[in-house]
DNA sequence: CCGCCAGCCTGAAGGC
DNA sequence: TGCCTTCAGGCTGGCG
């Protein structure tokens, strides 16, 4: 579910609330997440920094340990102030001191939950100005895949994931099935300002909630409101009218005006 | 190397 | 009411 602005939102979020707070205790409720003892060398730790890569969460304590946690597709990281209220998606429970409670909620049991030093392998952030159109026009070259395709890949960029791969298209006017490395440097201009435009203002809105995404409050996002392809099928394009379509490329749903992209 | 697809889970929604 | 199928903001491993 979460991609890289509702991530962003939930960093933003916990930062200030938890940033030099201690671990005081691990409680693994889903054994598919490990046991307790697999977590003692974080207990005690203090929270150093709370920062987003892709779509990660790394949560950095002392000695270079690092907390990674991923929400893939419904998880929700909660923070508590008083008491921790668990139901029946909480997986695991973080009690810090001074007193609040951190809890990692997932309906479908994919998001995950990691100590690790290994470095993450991901592509560059679209939101840094290393990624401009030259930076793009290198990393498209030779690729035969669909840009749809492309947009996804965390190797190549790091964030984009199936709600913003449609907008961003759609923004920049780009077919989804087009060819990678097709695109012309003017189509390369737009579609880097496009993605950093949406993402932007996809943070800005605190993300998007179609179904299960919350923020660390357990509040909604907004973007969803400033959806103009996505989810959308069959209903007018915001420009010309046009019905929009919804294709699979690799099993997943993709949104576009047939009539402005190209 | 690249590209594709099933599998991982649970629940909601739609068809009959 | 129920049953069955499809679908869902993601990623991985294994295959060709």
């Amino acid at each position: 579910m979460p991609e890289l602005p509702e991530v962003e939102t939930v960093v933003r979020q916990l930062r200030p609330k938890i940033s030099g707070q201690r671990i005081k205790k691990v409680i693994i409720i889903d054994r598919k997440l490990g046991s307790a003892s697999r977590y003692s060398t974080i207990t005690n730790k203090k929270i150093r920094t709370v920062a987003r890569r892709g779509k990660y969460i790394i949560i950095r304590l002392n000695d270079d340990v690092r907390l990674i946690i991923h929400l893939r597709m419904t998880g929700q990281l909660l923070w508590q102030g008083n008491s921790a209220q668990a139901d029946k998606y909480t997986r695991v429970i973080l009690r810090l001191s001074p007193r609040a409670y951190l809890l990692l909620n997932d309906l479908r049991r994919f998001a995950t939950f990691t100590i690790t030093k290994t470095p993450l392998n991901l592509g560059i952030e679209p939101l840094t100005a290393a990624f401009n159109s030259k930076h793009l026009g290198n990393i498209l070259a030779g690729s035969k895949r669909a840009i749809k395709d492309f947009l996804l890949d965390q190797k190549k960029i790091a964030g984009i994931g199936n709600i913003y791969a449609s907008e961003i298209l759609f923004a920049g006017r780009i077919h989804p099935r087009r060819i990678s490395s097709s695109l012309k440097p003017a189509e390369m201009l737009k579609l880097t300002a496009e993605t950093k435009r949406i993402l932007k203002l996809a943070i800005k809105h605190q993300g998007t909630t179609i179904s299960d995404f919350a923020d660390t409050n357990k509040k909604k996002g907004n973007f969803q409101r400033l959806i103009k392809v996505y989810d959308k099928e069959g209903q007018p394009c915001p420009c010309c009218r046009t019905e929009i379509r919804k294709i699979k490329q690799q099993g997943r749903s993709t949104y576009f005006c047939p009539h402005c992209q190209h």
